[in-house]
DNA sequence: TTTTAATCAGACAAAATAATCTGATTTTAT
DNA sequence: ATAAAATCAGATTATTTTGTCTGATTAAAA
């Protein structure tokens, strides 16, 4: 079942929103995270460490170590975390596959996509991790 | 790059589209479908194949062989050539992979998702293959 | 200073998706 | 009849994505 991200990039989402319902500077080790998110722990590690490149997410190296968001969680949106992980790809490419889907060369769809991908653009963009943080907390203390 | 739907179901969908183009009833070969929509030969002739399993697409045997659309284009949405490659998990899944994404326990952006989700399955419902026929002409022409 | 517990790095393995190949069968036309 | 051109079926390969393992490094605590 595809919907819209990558495993990688659903995983990543997650790790972030869930880094944001601790106090600023939490270090929160890989093996929490993974078992809180059901998520295999070394997989979670490698995306948290690409997340590092991007200034999303910090670690702490050596005991007691693991990751904490890099920036105040009212500084960092969700697309943030999409375009480190899947690029923005998807908000250029054509929902029916065609080649140089554009306003020139529209496909049959072209314009009610075009609608959806914004809306898609604005819900990731809109609110920051901070802005987020109730729903998360009640999502994460239901899985 | 990954959006909604599988290579797959994107080569079917434009198979489709192709198809309802021609004449009711035009046999058009695989090779001819691979040709115009650049897809691998063997690799659209097996999509086109679980789609006459659906009833979406007949298939002629033999010399002069080919597919055509099984029914009328009228009769034919977007939402049932979806449905039958990719099934219709992508409706139901949560953006960010959360399990058990409902009202009951929604993730973060649940709400907003789900308006775009039913406006991507209104998209695909909505019109007929036979209704997006002049829109399809133009963009295949321009392939 | 030694042990312990963590990230980090990169190779490796498994699974899913995408694409290709081969041969059999079917049908039309010669 | 026979040849040609297509689908059909299923095995095979290739690629991408997902997940795992191992060892090195780092840092805290005993």
């Amino acid at each position: 079942m595809k919907v819209m991200f990558s495993k990688k990039c659903e995983y990543g989402l997650q790790a972030v929103l869930y880094l944001s319902t601790k106090e600023p500077g939490t270090i929160v080790s890989s093996e929490d995270i993974a078992k809180i998110l059901s998520i295999p722990k070394e997989f979670v590690s490698k995306i948290l460490q690409n997340l590092t490149e991007y200034g999303i997410v910090y670690s702490k190296k050596g005991k007691a170590g693991g990751f904490a968001l890099a920036k105040a969680s009212n500084k960092i949106q969700l697309i943030d975390v999409v375009s480190a992980i899947d690029g923005m790809g998807v908000f250029n490419g054509c929902v029916l596959g065609f080649s140089n889907c554009s306003p020139d060369s529209p496909c049959p769809v072209h314009d009610k996509w075009g609608v959806l991908r914004t809306m898609a653009y604005d819900m990731l963009t809109q609110e920051t991790l901070d802005q987020l943080k109730d729903k998360t907390i009640n999502k994460i203390g239901n899985l």
